[in-house]
DNA sequence: CTGAAAGCGCTTACAG
DNA sequence: CTGAAAGCGCTTACAG
């Protein structure tokens, strides 16, 4: 009977200890370096472990340890270039700490979240990251997590008693509607989000709190609801300008919808940053290149991904300490999109 | 002695056999929906799962089968939203097969590379995807796979006897060039990338090949290698006008060198698409927003993951077929940036 | 239809 | 310094 490369058998620690005569156990000293084996026997293993390609069962050694090495990874949308760098940092600093990232995706649906999580658990994890999707309801989660696998909230506040690291979305807002303030702008819309979203409220109150600090009052027309995409911003533009007098300039719910905004009022024969100022809200690459490029808030989110990977392995070291909201800073990048004044002046 | 929430013991097939009062074997084939049990045991034990809040553990479950449910995905940059694209469509098919996606990234170092690699076999994947780290050297990564766990390369060939999925760079690149041609151009340049790639390679022999069609033979100032990254490509553009005569336009060898181009010209008083014509390859999503909209080639990222996914499964059902290539589609997706003749009329 | 026993690849007390 | 035995949570023949 021939076996082929591929199904070759593995090589366990069994193999290594009877080609050394040496019992199991001492070969799993020797792995994992306790300094009770005898120099000799050492080398004769790792010689043998060399000699034989043996590659460690980790799955087998946790199980026994009841220990796991795993962090799940759940992303609503990993091509949203702002999640691919959250979760490129995520992986990064788990990696260094010695953890391996399963990654689940949701495209944005609660349903395939639920699946995605529950078969991830089944690979038990020793904790999750999870970015929710739109519309998650929190008691479902919490019925199909338990309490024995700790989970960290990123971006989208679910309440509940989880650990949570969210941008600062109040003073990013904030910070944006303060400058096109400075620019002599007074009248300032609210463009794209859903109001049910957390991160949409907490921006459009960052919003609010500045109109009022100038001494503002926010107009209904002002406020522009929308799916947080580019498609849907161009579509929405024309709801800017039903009535006079219009806004002159919008702060956006994020970055898809400030470059979706800058596409419908090109289309409508009027031009960021020459006659109407937009600002943005993730800064993804995007923001840099688009025409003009997009002042914005940046949020950095690789650096999120590993804070989120601290903070989930903090969790693992101490499951009794009371969950806790982490809030990251934000802080306003100056591109050509906003610097405009009310009379199309460019700043 | 108080138990926190987070520590609670696990559920397992004894517990639930225990309140049942049958065997583990008993609550095993219950598990696997197996014809064999009673129906009235079968409701009794599904009853005791949910309410003992039972989550199976598939680690113990493959271990004793001698089976993995896990592919390993290593990306080399996460951060680019072509890996991003494909790392989606991956996870979406591997979890629609039951498998769970064990998410790896290199950065583009092949020493990180190996580490990731050796660290992921640990967890005992059935197979793994790989996009590779430039510079990789196929016979360390040889040495470190052994010939257990079957590989499938995406996106730069590392020859070796591994499945491999290609993009079709030769026929992008003369569709590219062929367009830029039919424009009127004589003097096109393949500008960026590494020509030790085997992608840049490839891409450049389908520009040669097009240019050989027309009659013209290539210059060697026509050929500007930089690093595939937007800065190196905006600080390389002055290379292509060294010389009289310039070329009128130029193929790129990715989306990311032709934006960086196009910074470039701007900043050196030319215009992509005004009077200076660019091709980009990849279609990421910047593609369509910059200024002008980049002409490139389109490969669909997303269906390249959902395929990688296939291909490797294909091989876990058949470890002996060969090893097999896979080119993918690729096609021409006409934006202004391109839409320029060498006199700068617009087409 | 259900149970007792062995075993997947590892680690952990406990002896010696 | 090294080994024999038990056990992690599951599944698989084999009996009955």
């Amino acid at each position: 009977m021939t076996t082929t490369p591929a199904s070759r058998a593995r090589v366990t620690l069994a193999d290594i200890a009877q080609a050394c005569d040496l019992s199991r156990a001492t070969v799993s000293l020797v792995l994992r370096g306790s300094p009770l084996v005898h120099a000799d026997t050492r080398a004769k293993v790792e010689a043998e472990l060399k000699r034989q390609g043996y590659v460690y069962h980790r799955g087998a050694a946790n199980l026994r340890r009841k220990v796991s090495s795993a962090v799940a990874l759940v992303i609503n949308d990993l091509s949203n270039p702002f999640f691919a760098e959250f979760a490129a940092g995520v992986d990064e600093a788990l990696a260094d700490a010695g953890y391996v990232t399963l990654l689940g995706s949701t495209g944005e649906s609660v349903e395939r979240q639920q699946a995605v999580i529950a078969s991830l658990l089944e690979h038990d994890p020793a904790g999750i990251i999870l970015s929710p999707a739109e519309g998650t309801d929190p008691s479902r989660l919490r019925s199909l997590l338990g309490t024995r696998t700790p989970m960290l909230v990123f971006n989208r506040e679910l309440g509940s008693d989880w650990d949570y690291l969210a941008l600062d979305n109040v003073r990013g807002a904030r910070l944006a509607t303060e400058h096109l303030l400075a620019q002599g702008h007074r009248r300032i819309a609210f463009f794209g989000g859903h109001l049910d979203s957390s991160s949409c409220r907490q921006r459009r109150d960052g919003y609010r709190a500045a109109l009022a600090d100038a001494g503002i009052a926010v107009q209904a027309q002002w406020q522009i609801e929308c799916a947080p995409t580019r498609l849907e911003a161009a579509r929405q533009t024309g709801a800017l300008f039903v009535r006079d007098p219009a806004p002159t300039a919008a702060v956006c719910y994020n970055d898809a919808v400030a470059l979706g905004l800058m596409a419908g009022l090109a289309s409508r024969g009027r031009r960021a940053g020459h006659d109407f100022a937009v600002t943005g809200f993730d800064d993804i690459p995007e923001a840099a290149v688009s025409a003009p490029p997009l002042t914005t808030i940046a949020v950095d989110p690789r650096a999120r991904g590993r804070q989120a990977a601290e903070l989930i392995l903090q969790r693992l070291h101490d499951p009794a300490a009371p969950a806790a909201a982490t809030i990251a800073p934000a802080h306003l990048q100056l591109r050509a999109s906003s610097q405009v004044t009310p009379n199309g002046d460019t700043a």
